[in-house]
DNA sequence: TTGTAAGCGTTATCAT
DNA sequence: ATGATAACGCTTACAA
């Protein structure tokens, strides 16, 4: 036995009034009589009328739904950014539409299409590691949904973006390192088709010319970010003549892995060797021996930003230039 | 210079046949010729068609969404639970709505209004810890949205849940306790207002007695789950003439600060003192020195039925009878 | 095999 | 102050 929800048109034909006169009662139209007004909404109430918002997102062409495309939930990082992302959109009635890439170009294209096709006003996305092909960036302009790229974004202009400057935090922690005497420190860096990945070894380079230290291209090692390759990684710096004293890597989990193998090895911990790594991970605290430090680069900050400005296009009569907002990544001692 | 997307009628109009032979090619309709399909296939494409899904949905009466609320994602049990929810929606071509209550009952019942507003096809949700009053549920019930409750049930008949069973874990994590020798072990427990607590607490009590302990309510503490509820709880049972040698704690994260707080008053764990609990944090494996187990809860499992069940709902003639479905929790050990 | 027309629920325009 | 009508884009009886 269902009842469908009711319709202006009951109410209308139960008052024996117009739907139009009906329409205009519920939106507190100026011109409707008071009692009408009334009589309509006691009758609604009664109903238990709720409008039909797809009747509405319909004739309105527009859903009052963003999405949100990121890598993965299970990374603070992102679950801290939707977060913020969800609180802005509560703030303008939005609703946030959630998909998650896994890092896959195809799965991140096909969430896209979907969203196109559910018609969401428009799209908040942090690139996946492996996507290559910007292509679909041409797709969503022609179809005229505003998009803002945040954290992972492609290098390309006329685009809107937040991300985080990686260089600040790198310098940061090199000076953090230099000042207390070290001379070689390492980068354990990602894989070295990233974009992040390049930027980070860009910095690192630039850090140690700045505080006069030798770059020595043994100290740089990359990991495919699994665990077996942070072990690698690891053994390779381990194996190494001069053994560096300090390592810089490229996020906390790849910290978490590398300091457990030390450990396992037997160096002590900001005694043998100091660590400091780009932050994604806020469980620092309940470490018995943390690392040195993290390079923090704020995502609900990102997020926040990145939300707003999608709000200012959205809101905006006419076409925004794109905007790129750059935050600063900061060294946090523990 | 808004370009607005093609429509069916356009379609017909440049082809010079009626609109419903577009829609029928469109959708492969068999009555309809060959060649005109591949006509109407081949303009559409031309024109960059793409079906106005928010017609569809305003004329099917189904959006092909689903909303979920949940407290909080920054906890992992949710993110992970998110992402079976995820991933079970994609295969059945439906999206998902994302809303986190925050423990607030006030949000969560502001969200659930907005999913109806958004005309979801159907809900699932993992009560708030401080949700008491459920008479939205009836509401739910009037507006024949199927709703599937997960991990934070609540405690009535005739609607779907999916939950885990927390004696389970506790009874092997005393007889764990129990079978090195221990006989004072105590529980950190949550708010007592917390149908989960209540529940750990019965459970603590009938493993005691399954265990020919004896149970003594001195071991039972509460905390209110902050850092300084959790280490209030902690000194209460520090102060205690005969100190308990094992604690169970309400989750993962009253560990980690009771961990913390033991180990800066000079106990040593697993000498002094043993820890388990259940599970919310999956990072135990990078500690130097994990608790001794926790008891996991399994929310990808329980995420995936409560979804499955969920879509059972949606693609049904009839009716479906409620489910309960139990997982039982399991004590794992590190 | 294809066309015609009605209808989904709402709102805006134009009349009265 | 209120009513009639059309329109949003699509689907689907029913007709031809």
């Amino acid at each position: 036995m269902k009842k469908k929800p009711a319709t202006i048109k009951e109410i209308a034909r139960k008052l024996r009034i117009s739907p139009s006169t009906v329409s205009r009662a519920l939106n507190d139209h100026p011109s409707i009589g008071l009692v009408t007004t009334m009589r309509v909404k006691k009758m609604a109430e009664e109903l238990n009328y709720e409008p039909n918002q797809t009747a509405i997102f319909f004739k309105q062409r527009k859903t009052f739904t963003i999405g949100v495309i990121l890598p993965s939930l299970s990374e603070p990082f992102f679950s801290s950014a939707i977060s913020e992302i969800e609180d802005v959109a509560k703030d303008h009635n939005y609703m946030v539409l959630m998909g998650q890439s896994h890092d896959d170009a195809d799965r991140e294209l096909q969430i896209l299409q979907t969203f196109k096709k559910h018609r969401v006003d428009g799209i908040l996305i942090s690139l996946g590691k492996n996507t290559e092909d910007l292509s679909f960036i041409e797709l969503l302009e022609e179809s005229e949904i505003p998009v803002v790229f945040f954290d992972c974004v492609p290098n390309i202009d006329q685009v809107n973006k937040v991300y985080s400057d990686l260089s600040s935090g790198m310098k940061e922690a090199i000076e953090a390192f230099a000042s207390i005497g070290h001379r070689r420190i390492a980068l354990i860096n990602g894989p070295e088709n990233l974009l992040a990945t390049q930027e980070r070894e860009t910095a690192y380079k630039a850090a140690l010319t700045e505080n006069n230290l030798e770059y020595n291209d043994k100290y740089i090692v990359h990991t495919d970010l699994t665990e077996q390759g942070n072990i690698e990684a690891t053994e390779k710096l381990l194996a190494l003549p001069e053994r560096p004293s300090a390592v810089i890597s490229f996020n906390d989990f790849v910290t978490l892995d590398v300091m457990k193998y030390a450990r396992q090895k037997g160096l002590v911990q900001k005694k043998d060797v100091y660590f400091i790594s780009y932050a994604n991970y806020p469980l620092w605290k309940y470490m018995e021996n943390p690392p040195m430090g993290s390079i923090e680069q704020y995502p609900d900050k990102q997020a926040r930003k990145a939300a707003e400005i999608l709000f200012e296009n959205l809101e905006a009569k006419d076409p925004i230039e794109p905007k790129t907002v750059v935050f600063e990544s900061k060294l946090v001692l523990k």
